[in-house]
DNA sequence: TCAGACTAGTTTGAAAAACAAACTAATACT
DNA sequence: AGTATTAGTTTGTTTTTCAAACTAGTCTGA
C-alpha cells in the first residue's frame, strides 16, 4: 500500500469502473439508463465478443442488470445500469476528482 | 471507435497514465519533480520489480527520465518527470475532467 | 422446403499488461 | 573469507483485454 494518503485514493479507485472500455459503457448506460446490446455496441465501439464479457464483468459486479428478451420473435438484450452500479459511478467520480485536484 | 464525441474522449485517454499504478508514480512526481527509486517505492507501495519495470514503461514514453548516479559508493537512481510527462498529466487531467463532468 | 445469409450473442484462445519471485552485482559488516 | 544488505533487473506467472470462431435461431428466395 502506498504511504501516502492521496495515493492512497489512487491505489483504492475500482478497478471495474477505472477499464476504459467499462468505462464508457457505464458513461453511455449513466445517460440512457437502458440500451441494447447492439446499440451499446455500436456506440462504444467494441466488437460483440469483446463487449459481452465486459458485460459480464459489470453484472458480476452488480453494476447492471441484463433482460432477454423476445420482441416480434427477434431476441432482445436490455442493458440496464442498477442502482448499486450508479453509486460506484458517483463513488469513482469523486475519488477521481481528487485525483486530479492533488495530480496538480 | 466509439459514435459518441464523449465516449471518444474515453477511448482516447493515455493508457500509460491511466493505469493506476503509473498514475500514482506521476503524481508522486508531479508534487516533488524528482524521487529516488526506493523512496518512490515505499511512497507508491509497489514491489521493485513492478516498479522498475512501470518506470520502463514511463521511460520508453518519455514521461520521466531517469538517472542513475554514485552517492558514497552506493548507486542512486534519480527518477524525474520530463516536460513531456508534464504535458501528458495536463491532458490527461483535462480528458479526465471532461469525463467526469459528462458521466454525471 | 431447403440452402444461404443475417441477427444476436457466447465461448474460446491469443496477445498484452501487471505483478512478484528469483536472480545479479556491488558494498559493508564481523 | 563468508554472510548480510542495498539497489535494481530479469523472468515467469497471473490477470485482463480483445477478437476470431462458434452457436442458435430467423428470414428470404429459388
Amino acid at each position: 500500500m502506498p504511504a501516502d494518503k492521496g495515493l492512497g485514493t489512487i491505489a483504492n479507485l475500482d478497478r471495474v469502473v477505472h477499464s476504459p472500455a467499462r468505462l464508457m459503457i457505464l458513461a453511455y448506460l449513466a445517460a440512457v439508463d437502458s440500451a441494447d446490446f447492439i446499440f451499446l455496441m455500436n456506440q462504444v465501439g467494441l466488437t460483440r465478443g469483446n463487449l459481452s464479457s465486459h458485460l459480464n464483468t459489470l453484472e458480476e459486479a452488480g453494476y447492471v442488470s441484463i433482460t432477454k428478451e423476445f420482441v416480434e420473435k427477434v431476441p432482445r438484450t436490455l442493458i440496464r445500469l442498477t442502482d448499486t452500479g450508479q453509486e460506484a459511478i458517483q463513488t469513482y467520480r469523486e475519488q477521481m476528482r481528487t485525483v486530479i485536484e492533488e495530480l496538480l
